[in-house]
RNA sequence: GCCGCGGUAGCUCAGGUAGUAGAGCACAGCUCUGAAAAAGCUGGGGUCGCCAGUGCAAGUCUGGCCCGCGGCA
């Protein structure tokens, strides 16, 4: 046995269900003298993880925390890469495990908050994804073929890959058979959890959590966010690009597009953040290691235990 | 009152020549091996406006009635 892995607290939730003012007020309380000095740490630190606030310059749309909101806690994983680049679940899995290593050497606890569950399992699960970037060029020219053709190509270079993958998802098609052509096979996936790690969870009923989606995508609006579009538009961002970020930044790129109206976007934008919502929780729904929490009183008491 | 057009799933609508109904959206559930706020999959739902007629068989043909929309008077 090895000596015990380092902790790492997750703060995890649908979108809306205010998971960056939990952590910051989780992060206030046990950076208090009396707290720190009972566990013998220096305090806590925040680590982002959400798919969208990596990228600089899209801020509204994505509820990125403001520096007033964060309160003199330090926040990691925010703005760390251009929009105009693609950034993946490999770069932040790295980041993310670099920044919690730089927090714990100081003895401080890392607390890792975030809605996209692809990236918290990255670093919760250390998932060893086959080491081969993505070929944007092959991407493209297998892009044209039809999925059953890609099928079809998948189950020649690999039959076991082809046994479990979704037969019409031409995305998961191309990763797969990208991937055959450099190393000959997907190979299987081999996890290296490199953390203790607790999990909670923020829950809200769905009445709850429609209301609170619908009033922070009003507050956005008024706060500005077609003008953040609009700018990064300027900056040089294509239509293709905000489309492919989603929610608010496909909605809003096709009203000025002036392919929908105001209303049109504002409506479908509500119904578009719930479906989001909805594919969060069917995620965390299985993971039975989730302490799922009412109150800041709940994650405190649970984390004082852990 | 007359003439047109329409009444099919919660919504918008497809359904030559009759053979017990489909699509998109919505709803519900799910997947997740370098785009993950992405990309996909599965499912529940309809006495086809009402009544009668013709046919072995009627959203589908015939007649009547009811309702909505447009036009004429």
């Amino acid at each position: 046995m090895s000596s015990p892995r380092p902790k790492l607290i997750i703060i995890l939730g649908p979108t809306a269900s205010g998971k960056s003012e939990l952590a910051v007020k989780l992060a206030l309380r046990f950076n208090s003298e009396q707290l720190k000095k009972k566990f013998g740490i220096n305090g806590v630190e925040i680590i982002s993880a959400d798919s969208r606030q990596v990228y600089k310059g899209m801020n509204i749309g994505t509820g990125k925390i403001t520096k007033k909101e964060m309160r003199g806690i330090p926040h990691h994983l925010l703005d760390v890469a251009s929009p105009k680049k693609k950034f993946t679940v490999v770069r932040y899995q790295k980041l993310a495990i670099k920044a919690a290593n730089k927090i714990l050497r100081k003895k401080k606890i890392p607390l890792l908050v975030g809605g996209s569950p692809f990236y918290i399992y990255s670093v919760t699960e250390g998932w060893l994804f086959p080491k081969l970037k993505p070929d944007w060029k092959l991407r493209k020219k297998l892009e044209k073929k039809s999925a059953s053709e890609l099928f079809k190509i998948l189950k020649k270079l690999d039959e076991k890959r082809a046994k479990t993958i979704e037969t019409k998802n031409k995305r998961r098609l191309i990763r797969a058979i990208e991937i055959c052509k450099k190393l000959g096979k997907v190979p299987q996936i081999k996890k290296t959890p490199q953390f203790d790690c607790l999990l909670i969870g923020i829950k809200k009923s769905p009445q709850e959590l429609k209301i609170l989606i619908n009033n922070r995508l009003l507050k956005r609006f008024n706060k500005g966010m077609v003008g953040e579009v609009k700018n990064l538009r300027k900056s040089g961002l294509s239509w293709k690009r905000l489309e492919e970020f989603g929610l608010e930044y496909r909605w809003i790129a096709r009203f000025l597009q002036k392919k929908i109206s105001y209303s049109e976007m504002v409506k479908i934008l509500q119904k578009d953040i719930e479906k989001f919502s909805k594919r969060q929780i069917t995620w965390f729904k299985s993971d039975k290691r989730i302490h799922w929490i009412k109150n800041q009183k709940d994650a405190e008491n649970l984390i004082k235990k852990f």
